[in-house]
DNA sequence: TCCTTAACTGTTTTT
DNA sequence: CAGTTAAGGA
């Protein structure tokens, strides 16, 4: 379809384009309705993809996740007597997790207590996750002013966490505007200090943390479901596992969609799909030439054309490929030989699940296909496959009679992260902090914690969704009910690339009262720390900022005084103190290298290189505006308007202001 | 049409 | 680094 259409597919991706469409209908904005705005290319190649985009989801009686939400309000929008049914019907509304509702839900919730009034939400502002997926945080916010009778009930107290735990989450979480105060209390007792600890590389970070669960669960302190891992992006986890496995503590990953996600699961499911709704042409796409049955791009051409013209489903088309011009006997033959294989596993589709799937199998030839095969990889597949058998079973012992496709199909698009995490096994747990709502555990483990990691780097320069990360921090912390462990790595590698890491700012937002700075046993050198152990004079937030000519204006101080410190500066102590201590002496060289590297940790900019407009971060304020730049040299400044604070008069040679991303 | 290899490229979170 | 695409040969 964008194909169709010669869409540069470099700058407008299938994906850029399907969040934009699903953005649209998060709004409630329809295919119609769509208008694009003045000078965004992106939103006129939208206008242009997505109306073609719905007409074919409709053709294929489809329905994308955006749709399940939008069909609805739009038909409780359009049908003033549907509406008002439903509302009758459903007297009481109650609902959970409300920070998270989007626009579509909005309105359904809208329509559905309008004549009957009953409507109870519960939620938490600080955190809302979702932002990014279309939850308008609005909702919640705005709640009273949507609803003016409505009667508020604070749940202030926690029951879950220590102490100190909880003011390290309350302190953090203090520093976002878009929210509503509480008073967070408990009774619970201190607990032990938040741990922070710097490790030289992520491979340390890990072992420390197999280590550590080990250990506890070797002494009898602790059993491995004690335990949980977070972490801001899945391709964290690697690591963990190999460390985990090393030190011998069970543990599951928590990983939404991986199973159904998987290419041959796809494969296989998508036989399914076609039996299920012969409509799907994308279905049918997948399956005409998987696994290898020599039906190449000109003849899926052949007949797509033939199924255009007629205005059928492809497999329709594909049913009457004897007279399709163009394709020789050999071809037509192919064509037939598949059409003969769906209608084979058609014929078993009221039985159970596993039959239905094991015909698939045999059918297709997809199974021996793979059992042919010398790849290692295909071997895998095998076994996933085996395992997809194993799950259909375990549906069909749920939901005895058979013909319970549909539904098993629809489960596998539905599944969410946390529906297979298992409670019940004694296992560590690792997952992303997402996936970690709503969820507990004694001791939890939060690693990279890390700039451009958490914040991380592809949060826009709007101060909504910094936010947003900083509610995500908040989130992790919060899971913790005894222990909770921060950790950051000095340098770390990514894709394929040892870097040197910057602390999070996050970090920095959080009382050192309540926290233990440590390096990794005794490879590090505590000494880095120490600018950030001694306790200001003044507490709190102007601690990096004195007073200059009336301005206020920040600065980080050379080494002697003691008060000012900005992060950036602490993280290029640290790794000056490691060298210094020789704690890198283990190291291979490549490692060595890597940390005696000249280049500073903060890409030093110069003071020329800002512009009037420019859009620039700050470790603590955030993304900021340059309003206007006066002096020159070392004594330029730039006054900029911070999304967070406001404005601010800023030395820029001295400043960890940058460019931003 | 298929298969192998080399080059390339892109990286958040997920109902 | 890993997953995907482009190119070229069978």
């Amino acid at each position: 379809m964008i194909e169709a259409r010669e869409i540069n597919t470099l700058n407008y991706s299938p994906d850029r384009l399907h969040e934009a469409i699903s953005a649209a209908k998060n709004k409630l904005i329809t295919a119609d309705k769509y208008e694009p705005r003045s000078g965004s290319m992106l939103s006129r190649v939208v206008a242009e993809v997505y109306p073609a985009y719905q007409a074919r989801l409709l053709a294929s009686s489809a329905v994308d996740f955006d749709d399940l939400l939008l069909h609805i309000a739009q038909l409780l929008y359009e049908h003033a007597e549907i509406r008002a049914e439903l509302d009758e019907r459903y007297r009481y509304v109650l609902v959970d997790e409300y920070q998270d509702t989007n626009r579509a839900q909005y309105v359904i919730l809208r329509a559905l207590s309008t004549d009957h009034s009953n409507l109870a939400v519960t939620g938490d502002p600080d955190q809302s996750i979702y932002g990014w997926r279309g939850a308008d945080l609005n909702n919640i916010l705005e709640f009273e002013r949507d609803y003016p009778s409505v009667n508020i009930v604070r749940l202030e107290r926690n029951y879950r966490s220590t102490k100190r735990i909880l003011r390290v989450a309350d302190e953090l979480i203090g520093h976002n505007l878009r929210r509503k105060k509480k008073e967070l209390w408990t009774e619970n007792g201190d607990g032990a200090p938040v741990r922070l600890i710097a490790y030289l590389d992520q491979d340390k970070e890990a072992a420390d943390i197999a280590e550590q669960i080990r250990e506890s669960v070797a002494a009898g302190r602790r059993t491995p479901s004690d335990f949980a891992v977070f972490y801001r992006v899945n391709a964290l986890s690697r690591s963990l596992e190999k460390a985990l496995r090393a030190a011998g503590v069970p543990y599951q990953m928590v990983r939404g969609q991986e199973f159904y996600a998987r290419k041959e699961i796809k494969d296989v499911l998508a036989y399914c799909q076609l039996i299920n709704n012969p409509r799907d042409d994308m279905a049918f796409e997948r399956t005409i030439n998987t696994p290898a049955r020599g039906i190449g791009r000109k003849t899926i051409e052949r007949l797509t054309e033939h199924a255009y013209r007629h205005g059928t489903p492809l497999l329709e088309a594909a049913r009457a490929s004897w007279e399709i011009e163009g394709f020789s006997k050999g071809t037509a033959a192919k064509v037939a030989a598949y059409v003969e294989i769906i209608d084979r596993i058609a014929a078993v589709v009221h039985g159970d699940l596993e039959e239905v799937i094991g015909t698939v199998l045999e059918a297709s030839g997809y199974r021996a296909s793979l059992a042919e095969s010398d790849d290692e990889q295909d071997q895998n597949r095998l076994a996933n496959i085996e395992e997809l058998l194993t799950d259909a079973r375990q549906f069909d012992e749920q939901n005895s009679g058979g013909g319970h496709l549909e539904e098993y199909l629809e489960r596998s698009w539905l599944v969410n992260e946390t529906d297979n995490w298992d409670t019940d096994t004694d296992k560590a747990t690792l997952m992303t902090l997402h996936a970690a709502k709503g969820l507990e555990f004694p001791v939890v483990f939060i690693v990279a914690v890390e700039d451009g990691v958490l914040p991380h780097e592809r949060v826009g320069q709007h101060p909504d969704e910094l936010e947003e990360e900083r509610r995500l921090a908040f989130v992790g912390i919060t899971r913790a009910k005894e222990e909770l462990q921060l950790s950051y790595a000095v340098t770390r590698d990514f894709r394929g690339v040892r870097r040197r890491t910057i602390p999070s700012s996050f970090l920095m937002e959080m009382p050192r009262g309540e926290m233990e700075m440590l390096g990794s046993g005794d490879s590090f050198d505590e000494a880095a720390f120490e600018p950030w152990d001694e306790p200001d004079d003044d507490e709190g937030d102007d601690s990096w900022d004195f007073q200059i000519d009336d301005e206020t204006v920040e600065s980080v101080s050379d080494s002697g005084s003691k008060p000012a410190m900005s992060i950036a500066a602490a993280s290029i102590t640290t790794a000056a103190a490691l060298e210094r201590s020789g704690a890198t002496a283990g190291l291979p060289n490549s490692a060595l290298n890597v940390v005696s590297e000249p280049e500073p940790a903060l890409p030093r900019v110069s003071p020329d290189a800002f512009k009037q407009g420019m859009t620039v971060t700050h470790p603590e304020y955030g993304p900021g505006k340059i309003v206007a730049l006066s002096g020159s040299g070392k004594g330029r400044r730039a006054t900029i308007q911070f999304a967070t604070v406001g404005e601010k008069k800023i030395i820029l040679t001295h400043s960890a202001v940058r460019p931003a991303r």
